[in-house]
DNA sequence: CTTAAGTTACACTGATAAGTGTATTTTAAG
DNA sequence: CTTAAAATACACTTATCAGTGTAACTTAAG
């Protein structure tokens, strides 16, 4: 005989919301649950029980992150189209990431929390790593394709994710988004590369 | 008539190193004047005495860092030795900063410190950059012995640093070490694109 | 309308911590 | 030894904040 269950996902959503907004405009340390309640326009007592602590805030907040992460993983093999331009096209998809603010704000956050909360490291593993996967089939099939030689797609795949990302991901966290111009001449280099180690096939 | 006047350094690095040990083991936030002074054994008033706030130790052992940080920034050119075994032993002598627990702790402090307290964002630059340096001269000279094609020395030796940063230093910021063996191999393999692209000269 | 789920207001506990004021004691330079 | 610099003990101010308890109020489902 369940009675009555209201639907409140529309103020977890609020609350939600208006932590991420409050941990990235002051930080997490420095954001009260005060604060978060007052700007969902709820009592701190609402958001207590929604919430069980302030950490699971930070904690719901990071699955978001990872939701949102692996949209648009995946880039598809064209076998008519040059292999620069896709990886290009799959590059630029990643440095979006750090180039809305919004996000990047969203991974300072975390990354400050797993950094300062040895607790949460354990999770740390999804920061930044699941990011290349998307390029692995892509390897696979240019493979086959014989447009490029890849005998170890895996290492391949982190190979550009190490390469893109010691400029693209990481210094952006702490220093900023990547000038426009610096980043393409930048990019571009990279992609020579790449292609310089995988397009002819050296040992 | 400058009377007497102490040498009060000692107590001054003691509570300097004091406060560094208990960052890196509590993180920043979490370790309270008072525990600093107790562990340098000495009372907080002399704490305040020698550094006028929590944020003026964390500018120290900024400093200390960037000292410590540009030893053997340098990588002497040898046109005896194989071009790959310099850039290797190159790349050892940095990936050393984040093998040692110590110093990555360091760091890891410093970097959150950054992103949590934005006022001390504009010494961020700073962070990681000029680690590349280096490395500048030392492709000149392999440019003009002949042994490299390297028209722009500086684009090379970021290419380079973001290359190995993006698996050796940032990555292990967030989640320790990378483990020895799978190091190598990535080592190697980064070493080979670098050359693949630098060695034989494509426009 | 009835009623229980959900929300609010608000007071409160318990704890931590940065930074200061001052009188007193220790230490080393001259 | 003398004396001023440096260190100490310690009480104190001011503030913040996570999390709880509870009674009253609001809202929507049945």
């Amino acid at each position: 005989m369940a009675r009555k269950k209201r639907d409140t996902s529309g103020k977890h959503q609020a609350l939600l919301k208006a932590a991420i907004d409050a941990f990235i405009e002051f930080g997490f340390e420095k954001t009260s649950m005060d604060q978060i309640a007052g700007r969902a326009n709820a009592s701190k007592r609402t958001l207590y029980n929604h919430f069980a602590s302030k950490e699971a805030l930070i904690e719901e907040a990071f699955k978001m992150f990872l939701a949102d992460a692996s949209q648009g993983k995946n880039i598809d093999y064209d076998p008519d189209q040059p292999i620069e331009d896709q990886l290009s096209a799959f590059a630029d998809s990643k440095m979006q990431l750090t180039q809305d603010p919004k996000q990047l704000g969203l991974m300072r956050v975390i990354l400050s929390a797993f950094i300062s909360h040895p607790q949460m490291a354990h999770r740390a593993v999804l920061f930044s790593d699941s990011l290349d996967d998307g390029l692995i089939p892509w390897l696979q099939k240019a493979n086959q394709d014989g447009r490029l030689t890849v005998p170890d797609a895996t290492l391949a795949a982190r190979v550009f994710w190490s390469l893109f990302a010691g400029t693209f991901f990481w210094p952006p966290l702490v220093r900023g988004p990547v000038k426009k111009a610096e980043g393409q001449k930048l990019k571009t280099e990279f992609i020579k590369l790449f292609l310089a180690r995988y397009q002819e096939g050296s040992g």
